[in-house]
DNA sequence: GTACTATATGATCATATGCTCATATTATAA
DNA sequence: TTATAATATGAGCATATGATCATATAGTAC
């Protein structure tokens, strides 16, 4: 296991996921959503935040392919669509209590 | 595993670390680190950066822990300091490369 | 001591980020 | 069609971020 330079177009792709998770915000969401699909205004409404706030960052999410949703009568239900990332979230935060 | 929102602590704990992890440069610095130990000329050069911007990135990533250093006459050694984040890292690197 | 090397640090600047407000859009219900 | 509900979106603002330049610091060799 030599060091080998890594190729710059991974790199961004590594630091954008890891930029995803690198927001209070969006952790919040990525683990509520994680146990439990969700309107946005019910994520707002967990979250205490502005539906706003919460559509935007929804956007980012759905961006980077991290969430997708699901249209019912007026409403959007937002989940995840990222296995290996939410995995890498959830492990985090498990290790985090366990430790600090 | 019913849902309980997070301690705003362990967040923000959990959100520094992506934070640290969601720059190239930075992600850089960790994987030839990782490798290998070096001095700080010796990133600069490896990376092509400059001293200056190496420098203030290791400060960074030396208050979060994440790297430790030892010198050498002039010199200052730096190497990782906190395994979890490497294998993080290093296995979302992995990860990257046997997906993309 | 001086000169030199390696690294650290402070100031600055351009850009990125996250939130809020106001408004637009879309679908539903009447 | 109109009124309503849920969500999306664009503009604006305050703050954060990352790089660079110039300079400071600290250790070494002489």
């Amino acid at each position: 296991m030599d060091y080998h330079p890594i190729d710059e177009k991974l790199i961004d792709h590594i630091s954008q996921t890891f930029k995803a998770l690198s927001d209070p915000t969006r952790i919040k969401i990525l683990h509520l959503l994680f146990h439990k699909e969700c309107s946005v205004s019910e994520i707002a409404g967990h979250l205490n935040m502005n539906q706003s706030t919460i559509s935007h960052q929804l956007k980012y999410l759905k961006q980077l392919r991290l969430v997708k949703n699901r249209r019912e009568k007026t409403m959007y239900y937002y989940s995840p669509d990222d296995y290996h990332v939410m995995n890498l979230l959830e492990q985090s935060i498990e290790h985090s209590k366990h430790t600090s």
